[in-house]
RNA sequence: GGGCGGUUAGCUCAGUGGUAGAGCGUCUCGUUUACACCGAGAGGGUCGGAGGUUCGAAACCUUCACCGCCCA
């Protein structure tokens, strides 16, 4: 009675709809993700990359917080005690830029408009509006996070935090504050960092001006500059030492021609005299190179640019006022009616954007913080000696170029959302003349005369905080588990920006157990996932539009069809295409699995702790599917070992669908369907040992599909995720190779059978009869399913047979597989023949090549010679026994 | 300019010196008591080019081409 409830219990696909939010809310209220830091088991952490406060899920998110939970997950399973510490961050500049675009569209205002106090609280209300989607997103994915640990980069305590380190630099004098050339973004109006700035190669012109000689009028030099806006702010005219054509030149003066003024000709080794005409106009304010070369002879530094990227130069009123790039075709057409334009020509250069608002960074003068990293010498080398192992390997040589050339970090940002520089100045006038000078102070609390001093209006770079997170975000206790942490999951786009400057903050501030490296390094191991294109290879962007939404693939497919999907097309350190097939694959792969379960249980409940001893199994089936399980086990250690996610799917998938449900489900079903119960108990066990076996190895990439069928065939009251992984099956004291052998041999058989069928062309679902001519006595007891497979009415056995001419025939690694066809079409038969003897040909022709070498049979290893010498009697004797049948067809 | 990846079937990718693979797509057959989100079968590749090492190269070396990324 039982049986028949089950089976309706149990629909033909699986949905996933019904059985995801089920599980996820069971395994929240059982606490299952907390982690506990006074268990006795081995720690096993992970940090995630702390996503945007109020962003939304993407793909590149899917894949590595799959990847984190999967390696929670497995860890879980091996006995540790895992802590996934999840959370998210204030994304200073974004979170900023987000809010004033809504203003200036809703409100028509500006953050000056609101004034900054406003400002902050228009900034909460979006967070507390948009902020968390992407925490619910990822439990729609199925994390197994500890969220009982959520941590946030404005929380009170990680604030004090960013604000101690900030003092605790500056009182090391790593931390200060100068006027220097800086990365600037006009559009969102603040400095960045090198990290953040992106070159791209850029179309424009070059434009060669003529520059007339203050003591020889009438000669000209001429200047080769994409940047004819800024001719105002140059302070000199430079020319290579050794150039010739130049050399009378140096010392004596060039008239500016916009805003007319004297500049000095002078030399300097950096000029290339290959580029343009070997001229090189300097301006300091607006470019690194003409900054240096301005500081070296001493130059003037005349700032034509505002903040916002306007000209800012009352002195050509024709250009006072404009944008930069309208500026550069206004300054071009002032020269040319000067006849100071010799000529344009197209031109390419890399020009430097904006990460965050896309336009194109001003090179500017500017007063800002900085920080002289510490510890690059500790952060190379913990890397070189491997004692941080990166996956793949080749990340380690770009974070040693990135670390052996570093420079200076610009931290200060003039933004109001994130953590304000905790630094004061008080403006006084110094006693001698009406020079002005600063004081400045610097504390985690306001100098006592608050009333006197001004707090600096800036804050940090967000990856200045977040540089803490591996360890910031645990209490004391926490980190004494569980710092450091086992494993970071993340892109290789921030290898630098997060990657490199955690593990300097690891050295720097020693928040570890001891003093030693091994115990404040911030994680052990760092697996640098691929970045997901489209199908065309390019980025997915918002701007694109070609960036699918995770939340509908999980709609559509399912999580962990999702999960699955996308891990075995993620191979490991390269870039990803994406193709929704690939996650249909996915979603197939559960059903795969959900129809395999649903046929074990039409045969009666499970055993909740399968056991079979092999060599009683009474099928050489098992022993073989028992068999590649254990190789499966093992490939699949291996592959995590390397951190192959890809591997590890592929294995699965491979394994379930095609050795157990395509050959050792249909082989056992003669045993299944049969009359004898003791065959089938032992079938049904090994099937429950397999199944059991595969719900556990893919619990890590299908959380929710395994959790349900574990508990469905009740192979455990408690839920999966805490089950040990699968150990493998002893198959030592059975004849494996022997059994093994056979069942290939069979399999080969089966093969070559079904293929016979079809090119006879008889329907696979008609009942066919075949003949096996073989010596193999132990074929006997396996024509029962051999028949099944095969589909066939009657299969028999007859190592003496005589066949028809024209009956087809098909060699195999035990013999030959006859089809019993009445009418055999006889000119099929031949061309089919011909097709096969040809191909043997082909590979004896390759074998025997290879034997009559002398260097071959003298050099290669004796197995392999041996190996061809075996290879060649198969082939000959294959041939000849197609040569009969073919004969006989004459 | 320097560095790092990649180039294998129509597509997405495995393949670390010894018989070129998988999934998808294509074609043929199929409602055979789990599954059409399925089953069976077939076709499809001078492994980017050229040299070299080796008895033997998709794999190792050199070089070139193209694609992509990072750094200047």
């Amino acid at each position: 009675m039982r049986y028949f409830l089950q089976m309706a219990e149990l629909p033909k696909t699986y949905d996933p709809k019904s059985v995801e939010p089920k599980w996820y809310a069971r395994w929240i209220d059982n606490h299952d993700f907390e982690a506990d830091a006074q268990s006795s088991k081995p720690a096993f952490s992970i940090v995630i990359p702390p996503p945007n406060v109020t962003g939304t899920l993407t793909l590149g998110h899917v894949l590595n917080n799959t990847i984190q939970d999967i390696l929670a997950r497995r860890a879980r399973m091996l006995g540790c005690e895992v802590l996934w510490l999840p959370g998210t961050d204030h994304a200073g500049i974004g979170t900023q830029t987000a809010v004033e675009k809504y203003l200036r569209r809703a409100e028509k205002k500006t953050r000056h408009d609101l004034g900054r106090e406003e400002f902050l609280r228009r900034v909460l209300e979006w967070q507390d509006k948009h902020g968390g989607i992407i925490i619910e997103q990822l439990k729609r994915l199925g994390c197994s996070c500890d969220w009982s640990r959520q941590r946030y980069t404005l929380d009170d305590d990680y604030v004090r935090a960013v604000q101690r380190v900030f003092v605790d630099l500056y009182e090391k004098k790593l931390i200060y504050r100068g006027v220097r050339m800086i990365n600037w973004d006009p559009a969102a109006q603040t400095a960045l960092s090198d990290e953040e700035v992106i070159n791209k190669p850029q179309k424009g012109d070059l434009y060669f001006v003529r520059y007339e000689i203050v003591e020889q009028p009438g000669r000209f030099l001429e200047v080769a500059t994409t940047r004819p806006e800024t001719i105002m702010a140059d302070t000199g005219v430079a020319v290579h030492p050794n150039d010739k054509r130049y050399v009378d030149l140096v010392g004596k003066h060039a008239w500016r021609p916009l805003a007319r003024e004297k500049l000095p000709i002078i030399a300097d080794e950096a000029i290339d005299p290959k580029f343009g005409t070997g001229v090189l106009k300097v301006t300091p304010a607006h470019d690194k190179l003409d900054f240096e070369i301005g500081q070296r002879h001493n130059l003037a530094i005349v700032d034509v640019l505002g903040a916002d990227g306007t000209i800012n130069c009352p002195a050509v009123p024709e250009l006072n006022g404009l944008d930069r790039f309208e500026a550069r075709h206004k300054a071009a057409e002032l020269l040319k009616e000067r006849k100071l334009l010799s000529k344009t020509q197209p031109y390419e250069n890399n020009i430097g954007f904006s990460e965050r608002s896309e336009v194109p960074v001003e090179p500017r003068l500017s007063e800002q913080w900085f920080l002289r990293y510490p510890k690059t010498k500790e952060a190379l080398g913990v890397v070189r000696d491997r004692l941080i192992r990166f996956f793949p390997t080749h990340w380690e040589k770009v974070y040693a170029q990135w670390l052996e050339n570093i420079q200076d970090w610009c931290i200060s940002r003039q933004v109001w959302w994130g953590h304000r520089i905790p630094a004061w100045y008080r403006s006084q006038k110094s006693e001698v003349g009406d020079q002005k000078s600063e004081e400045i102070y610097v504390g985690l609390k306001p100098p006592k005369d608050k009333e006197n001093w001004t707090q600096d209006p800036d804050t940090l770079d967000t990856w200045f905080s977040s540089w803490l997170w591996a360890y910031e975000t645990m209490d004391e206790e926490t980190r004494k588990k569980f710092y450091p942490t086992s494993v970071l999951v993340t892109a290789p786009d921030i290898i630098f920006f997060w990657v490199a400057r955690m593990i300097i903050a690891g050295f720097e501030f020693k928040p570890g157990k001891s003093q030693r490296d091994q115990d404040n390094i911030p994680f052990r191991d760092v697996f640098f996932t691929g970045l997901i294109r489209d199908r065309q290879g390019r980025k997915m962007s918002k701007s694109l539009g070609n960036s699918p939404d995770p939340l509908e693939l999980i709609d559509k497919y399912g999580a962990d069809g999702l999960r699955f999907g996308l891990m075995r097309i993620a191979p490991s350190g390269q870039d990803i295409r994406f193709d929704e097939k690939q996650i249909e694959e996915g979603r197939n792969f559960a059903t795969k699995l959900w129809n395999a379960a649903r046929f074990r249980q039409m045969h009666g409940p499970s055993e909740t702790a399968p056991k079979i001893d092999p060599a009683v199994a009474g099928s050489i089936f098992a022993v073989e599917v028992l068999a590649r399980l254990n190789e499966t086990i093992d490939a699949v250690e291996a592959a995590y070992g390397e951190y192959q996610f890809n591997a590890v799917a592929q294995h699965l998938y491979d394994f379930f669908w095609s050795d157990y449900c395509d050959w050792f489900v249909e082989a056992a079903k003669t045993d299944i369907f049969g009359e004898n119960d003791a065959r089938k108990k032992s079938a049904l066990a090994v099937m429950d040992s397999v199944l059991s076996a595969v719900l556990r190895l893919l619990h890590p990439f299908m959380p929710h599909i395994t959790e349900e069928l574990w508990l469905l065939l009740g192979f455990g009251e408690k839920s999966v995720q805490f089950e040990p992984a699968p150990k493998k099956f002893g198959l030592d004291d059975v004849d494996l190779a022997g059994k093994r052998k056979l069942v290939a041999g069979i399999y080969e058989t089966v093969q070559a059978g079904r293929n016979l069928r079809a090119e006879a062309k008889i329907s696979s679902s008609t009942k066919a009869r075949f003949i096996l001519r073989t010596d193999e006595k132990e074929m006997s007891g396996q024509l029962p399913a051999i028949s099944r497979l095969l589909n066939a009415e009657e299969v028999v056995l007859d190592p003496k047979y005589k066949s028809e001419p024209g009956t087809p025939v098909a060699l195999t690694a035990l013999g030959e597989i006859l089809l019993l066809i009445s009418g055999a079409d006889k000119t099929a038969e031949r061309e089919r023949l011909d097709k096969e003897i040809a191909k043997i040909e082909d590979e004896l022709r390759t074998v025997e090549g290879k034997l009559k070498s002398k260097s071959f049979v003298d050099r290669a290893p004796a197995a392999v010679v041996e190996e061809h010498r075996q290879r060649q009697k198969d082939f000959s004797a294959q041939r000849s026994k197609l040569k009969q049948a073919r004969e006989r067809l004459n």
